[in-house]
DNA sequence: ATCGTTGCTTACAACGTTGTACAAACCAGG
DNA sequence: CCTGGTTTGTACAACGTTGTAAGCAACGAT
């Protein structure tokens, strides 16, 4: 029982151009007829078909944004902000989960939902800047580190500086041999190796030797890779006094073997993350940690398409670097112990 | 520089048609002429616009997810279940995020997705069976408590009988002064209720006298809410020895409050859950929490949905029941300690 | 009266695709 | 060489919408 502008017309006594004139708030139509039409809507519980309405207009009210894995938290208080900004813009979000291999990101970026999106807010681990040529026209605003100096706009945060900002409030604590976990020696690794970056440039800075027992990778970084990570450490016996995991949930999953070996945070060992996730303000301890603005990062994100929607195809991409600032809390508190 | 059916078919010197039919897979196509075409298609990088195969044929592929918020991390979860059981059906979800408020949710029902989706799965908090009612043929799964018995099929778990089984499992412990948390008097409460049923059914079972001090209402069922409920049910004396925090992070808040008032878990206070989220496998203490099997949950909701777009509309909603068990971890270990 | 003007409405074509109906080419058997 | 059936390709219309151009009143100014 679905109606159509021209269900609509008959009823109201006008033309199908009338009835869709009513629709898209066209001035010049007398009082008579608006209501004429309006009521003639209601009555039918007529809504337009949007295919249709897309075909014609060319665009499509929709931008996509696809992320890794939905249910990584940094990834999903990302989307809750992409998907109010977008509102403001009145687009609706797609959201497509992509599992972070190379496949499917090429799909994602590509693919399924072509020609029904009018762009893509693309947060990619596998995609080379290769992927990313072959895609022509789509506009899109890449998230993060991967394809830095790619094709495409772009918004980051300064991963180095972040690392190295909290791995100095580490040493700051007065602490020495301080670990890093999260390491990734894939091209996927990219954040990873800004991350390991400002870890080693702030021990440099504080004439501390880099020791690459100290280096523990995690093939991903979820809350059982930190923990995996942090167990291993404690087993080869380097016994660190400081830990500091790429991401939240390798430090909460690092929180939880040190808990397991008996060993008290921040006393034993100060622990700090990076992404200031919604869980390291409630655990025990609160945990200290980089915090990227992520309503800014989706703000400039959704600045960034519509301009790319609007603006001349050959403007070339931009890169935008979006604040950070450090949450310090019990794990590895802003006053020395 | 977006190319049409017509502009392959010019390329390859064949009719539109022909071209259509060779990317829709059809027999009769000639080797040699196939060859041309896929030829043209490659070579100009044609993609098929969606909107126009939509509008022609009426279905999308498309299905939307409607949450009230993605960074509760039950719905991130369920999320991504939703889309790995979907792709599995050929099909890309749209995630809309609804706030849980009454409009909005109107809106994502009724609203702006409208006849670019096939089908909708929806989580709804606020929306009443009238407000169902007006949504006259969109195909429609709905997830949860809210609108039992209302026009559309219906994925559940059974809360009361889960409810129950925690809270007798706490009562197994020795416990005799169990809270509650997360108790809600709004329409919007739904799954509130039948917990607090599940919870006082257990408590009479074992014949345990119902104390409403014992039972704090949270406004939303995040981790902050349930950290403040914790903190009045420990000011207010009443020194409950177990809590059954309706839902995941709701606990995790207690577990933080309880932490904060220097109260040993599980020892002082035990403290069950409900939605096994994977933060609570990795908390301090780790959580004890009912289970429902959320991957069966999504499957079924996908299965429910399929059968609804091919059925005869006439044929009545199904409930479907989804299994539950509980997790028994530190919180609330399964021997008496 | 005639001529623009302005306000309101309409008819028609087009967006890119696919289903229907049919035509052309091919093949085998008489 | 014709007949009848199958294979392969084509032309046209339609999906529901909106932009364009133009029609038709009613109006004040000439």
């Amino acid at each position: 029982m679905r109606h159509r502008l021209k269900d609509v017309a008959e009823r109201a006594g006008v033309s199908v151009k009338t009835v869709s004139n009513v629709v898209n708030g066209y001035q010049h139509v007398r009082a008579d007829t608006r209501a004429r039409v309006e009521a003639a809507i209601a009555e039918l519980n007529y809504r337009p078909n949007l295919s249709a309405r897309n075909l014609r207009k060319g665009r499509t009210g929709v931008i996509a944004l696809a992320v890794p894995e939905l249910d990584i938290p940094y990834f999903a208080e990302l989307a809750r902000h992409v998907v109010t900004a977008a509102a403001e813009h009145g687009w609706t979000v797609l959201i497509d989960q992509t599992g972070g291999g190379p496949e499917q990101e090429r799909k994602a970026a590509s693919g399924i939902a072509d020609h029904m999106i009018d762009g893509l807010i693309f947060s990619p681990l596998a995609l080379t800047a290769d992927d990313l040529a072959g895609l022509d026209g789509m506009p899109m605003v890449l998230l993060g580190e991967r394809v830095d100096h790619g094709p495409a706009d772009h918004v980051v945060v300064d991963n180095v500086a972040a690392a190295r900002e909290i791995t100095a409030h580490l040493v700051g604590l007065g602490r020495r041999r301080i670990a890093a976990i999260g390491s990734q020696r894939t091209p996927e690794g990219a954040s990873a190796r800004l991350r390991l970056a400002g870890y080693t440039a702030a021990l440099a800075d504080a004439g501390i030797a880099y020791d690459e027992h100290l280096v523990a990778p995690a093939p991903a970084w979820h809350r059982a890779d930190g923990a995996a990570a942090m167990r291993h450490l404690l087993t080869t016996g380097v016994r660190p006094d400081a830990v500091f995991c790429f991401n939240d949930t390798l430090a909460l999953g690092a929180l939880r073997a040190l808990h397991e070996a008996g060993l008290r945070v921040p006393d034993d060992v100060a622990v700090a993350g990076f992404d200031d996730i919604e869980d390291g303000r409630f655990s025990i301890p609160t945990l200290s940690t980089v915090a990227p603005d992520k309503e800014r990062i989706a703000r400039l994100a959704v600045e960034l398409l519509a301009n790319r929607l609007t603006a001349d195809p050959e403007t070339p991409p931009r890169e935008l670097v979006a604040p950070h600032r450090l949450a310090l809390r019990e794990s590895a508190p802003s006053r020395r112990s």
